[in-house]
DNA sequence: AATCCCATAATGATGCATCAAATATCAAAA
DNA sequence: TTTTGATATTTGATGCATCATTATGGGATT
């Protein structure tokens, strides 16, 4: 009976985290800050010693990045994190135009009061790291923004897609830096898409999506450029 | 010297397949081919004892799969072939059209004759297998056809993604028989994605190539309304 | 008949040893 | 100085034992 008695009112509780996810995540996160730089080699067992696990968590954890494209096989027994070239640049906007232009259109068959209400937080935020130059609190929230809207989609699916476009051109736009912390083109592109939502106008809401990601491209791009 | 004496004379040699590797290939087709079925429980040991290797590589290709989505977790425990439900189907299709439109497009800049010629004896081997009901041939002729044009767009990773998707809808698509084995209606497509490409017109392309994804998802859908 | 409880078996995660293969090192040769 | 080749070291893959957790089945209870 209390299974019916339970039944839509709690959620499973989250899984316990093994080590191997909470390796996983760590390694991500480290990637994904940018604390790792590109073309340095990975290997198994130092995964292991700097976080302090067995080989097999390690091992776990570089093979799931590894087939999500977050690092790749240089040679047979050389994992590195890839640069972002322009012709990955390029490869990786276009599919992200696709797909988060897809979530995005998609985002206003869901989408709530109280979602809108938490995107004009988040843009205050947003509007304070720059204030402050924090870049590092304006990118964290940045991806929460996108992906608020991602998920309105109601298709986890197409979200894990895009999280892993997300992880791939990641590492590079932390270099972007200190030109996302001082550049407020984003901030059209937010209100804008916020706009759309509250007149559930899936085209604007793409279009807005859309803008913000070539924004970025262009400055990926230039960024990628300086650095040759 | 010698290395300037080989240059473009030799190939490297292929990289040994691992055991994880093989195991992950075999279970794939295994699954892809609908041998198992849905909603039934795998296991590392059984996986590993079906395919007469130890547990680490079972478990490697279990959890590759289960990155990519071709496996779930259904429980902390439990890890099943997930059935197609009308969701994930128009979800997936969405997506498909999204990521195949956009390679499909883009094969026109990379297509040589060549290709033309290898997409029609392909078209001539579907043929022969609807003439003969084989509709394991007609299948797999069809991947190959689906994915040659594709790989014309240069984006590997875009490619990776689309193979993931087919991976999620291909169980269902073995069910169809013997209506894909006798429904003629992806002739045509195939047909006019042939002309678009010697025309390099990559609008029709995509459309034809979309059409196609259509007139599967409506047949998938079918089948679906038809399971319950 | 349906549900609950508990003992038992099964399972995934983890750690670790081993081995073949690849890389790095370095001295000898060109 | 550069190249080559032998040697030592590192590395990923694999197999397997162990352990805590979970699934399972059957009997007891309602």
């Amino acid at each position: 009976m209390s299974e019916r008695l339970l039944a839509g009112v709690v959620t499973p509780i989250a899984r316990q985290s093994y080590l191997g996810e909470l390796t996983y995540e760590r390694l991500k996160e480290i990637i994904v800050s940018g604390a790792f730089p590109p073309n340095e080699k990975l290997t198994v067992r130092s995964v292991a010693a700097a976080l302090g696990v067995s080989t097999t968590p390690a091992r776990d954890a570089i093979n799931r990045l590894l087939s999500e494209g977050a690092l790749i096989n240089e040679g047979p027994k050389t994992v590195v994190l890839p640069s972002l070239t322009f012709e990955a640049l390029d490869e990786i906007t276009a599919t992200r135009l696709a797909l988060e232009g897809l979530a995005a259109e998609r985002s206003v068959l869901a989408v709530a009061p109280a979602d809108i209400a938490v995107l004009e937080q988040m843009q205050v935020a947003i509007n304070a790291g720059l204030d402050a130059a924090d870049y590092r609190e304006v990118l964290k929230v940045n991806r929460e923004f996108h992906f608020l809207i991602y998920r309105m989609s109601g298709w986890p699916r197409l979200v894990a897609m895009i999280e892993s476009l997300w992880l791939r051109v990641g590492p590079s736009f932390n270099e972007l830096y200190p030109d996302f912390a001082t550049n407020r083109r984003g901030v059209a592109n937010h209100l804008l898409a916020m706009q759309g939502l509250r007149a559930k106008d899936g085209a604007k809401v793409r279009s807005a999506m859309e803008q913000d990601i070539r924004d970025g491209y262009v400055r990926l791009k230039n960024m990628i450029r300086a650095r040759r």
